[in-house]
DNA sequence: GTCCTCAAACTAACTAAGTAAGTTTTATTC
DNA sequence: GAATAAAACTTACTTAGTTAGTTTGAGGAC
C-alpha cells in the first residue's frame, strides 16, 4: 500500500479513538489491533505516532484531563465557585469512568489541569488562606473527586441492602435509607459541603 | 512429575505471593508465569487452585482488604474513633499501593470490610446522624482514604516548585510552602479533620 | 523537473502472556 | 486393592505488544 496521499493517522486522532473505544467497550477492549482497526489501519502503523501503548495511555490521559474546565473558579462567591468546579471535574471523569484507574496514576501534564490547580490555589489563599494549607485543601479536594470516580462505593455492595441485615444491620439500614442510585453522587456531594463547611469555618465566618 | 507428596499450593498461598509480587514489582510484574516461579512451580499448576487471572485479583483484593481493622471505631470518642479508623484504613492500602487501582473497583466481600462498613454506619447513627446521611458521610470518607492513596497528589507534579512559578504563581507558592514529601499525608489529613469538622458540627456541637 | 529523503502506510514475524488439553503420580475413598 | 479425584506436569494454542523490513507518495534542494 505505501505512505497513503493524506496521512490517515496522527497522535491526536489515535488517542480520541482510545478514548472512545475504552467509553464503550472498556479497558480490556483496548488492543493496539482493535484501536488501530476502529482507525481503518493495521496496528502496526499506529506506532508511527505513538511509541508503545504506554505512551498511547499518555495521551488518553492528556485527552481527558483537557476537559478539566476551571472558568468556574472566577465565580466572586469563592464557596460557589469550588463546588461549581468540582462538580465539573468529576463530571469529567465520570465520562471515562473505566479509563480513571490508569490515568490516576500518571502526572500532570496537561495546561488545562495545571491551570485549574493554579486557579484553585489562587482562590483559596485569595480567601485568606495559607500557601501550604491551600495545596492541602487542594489535594483533599482531588481526593474526594478520584476517589468518588474510581471507587463507586453504592457498587461495592452487589446485594440488596436486605441481605445483609443479618450480619451487618447498621450497614443495611444505611443502605435502605436512601436511593442506592444516588448514593455515589449524594456521598460526592456530602463530602464537598463538608470540606467546604470546613473551610468556612477555619477561615472564620 | 504427577501429583506431590503434599501439595504444593493452596489458593491463599498463591493470593498472599501475588501481592508480595505486586508490593515488590508492581502491576506489570504480576504474570501467572512469575508468580508460579515464586512459589517454585510452572505456570498451568496455578489453574489447579484458580480459574483465571481475573479470580486470582479477587483473591488478591480479599487478602488487601482483610487488613482493614474496624477496631479502632469501638473507640467511646467517635471522633477518635473515625479518625484513627481512617488512618488505619489508609495505612493498609499505602502497603500495597500498586494493587489498588485494580482492587477499587471490585465489590467488597470480605467480613472484615463489611463488618468494617457497619461499624462505621453504626458509629454514625449512635451519634446522632441519620442513617441515609451516614451511607453518605461513610462514602466520602471512602473516597478520601482510596483517592488519597491512588492519586498520590504530589507525585502529580513531577517538577520542583518554581518551574510552575511562571506559568502557575498561586500553585508554585503553595507546592514551595510545605514539605512535599509529605503533602499527600497532609492532605489527606486536612480532609479528614474538615470532615469531621463537619460533621460535628452538623450534629450540633 | 528530477532526485533525495523522509513519512506513513503496509506485511511478516518474534516474544510474552493467558490458558486449554492431556499426562502422570499420589492421596483418598469404598 | 481398585477406582476416583487432586495436583503437579508438559505441550501447545491464541492473542497482544512490538520490531523489521517493504512500499509508495510528499516535499524540499539543486
Amino acid at each position: 500500500m505505501g505512505r497513503p496521499n493524506r496521512p490517515k493517522l496522527d497522535r491526536e486522532l489515535i488517542a480520541r479513538a482510545a478514548v472512545d473505544l475504552v467509553d464503550e467497550h472498556g479497558m480490556g477492549a483496548l488492543t493496539m489491533r482493535a484501536l488501530a482497526t476502529r482507525l481503518d489501519v493495521r496496528g502496526p502503523s499506529l506506532y508511527n505516532h505513538v511509541s508503545s501503548k504506554e505512551e498511547l495511555l499518555d495521551a488518553i490521559t492528556v485527552v481527558i484531563t483537557r476537559e478539566i474546565d476551571r472558568a468556574p473558579l472566577d465565580d466572586p462567591d469563592w464557596r460557589v465557585g469550588i463546588a461549581a468546579f468540582a462538580r465539573g471535574y468529576r463530571a469529567a471523569y465520570l465520562r471515562h469512568p473505566d479509563a480513571l484507574p490508569v490515568i490516576a496514576r500518571r502526572p500532570v501534564s496537561t495546561e488545562q489541569a495545571l491551570s485549574a490547580y493554579d486557579a484553585v490555589a489562587r482562590t483559596l489563599t485569595r480567601i485568606g488562606l495559607p500557601p501550604a494549607e491551600a495545596a492541602e485543601f487542594s489535594a483533599a479536594l482531588d481526593y474526594l473527586v478520584v476517589g468518588s470516580v474510581i471507587e463507586t462505593y453504592e457498587e461495592g455492595f452487589t446485594r440488596p441492602a436486605e441481605e445483609y441485615r443479618a450480619e451487618y444491620p447498621s450497614l443495611a439500614d444505611s443502605l435502605a435509607a436512601g436511593d442506592r442510585d444516588t448514593l455515589n453522587a449524594r456521598g460526592f456531594e456530602t463530602g464537598l459541603g463538608l470540606l467546604l463547611d470546613g473551610l468556612a469555618s477555619r477561615l472564620g465566618n
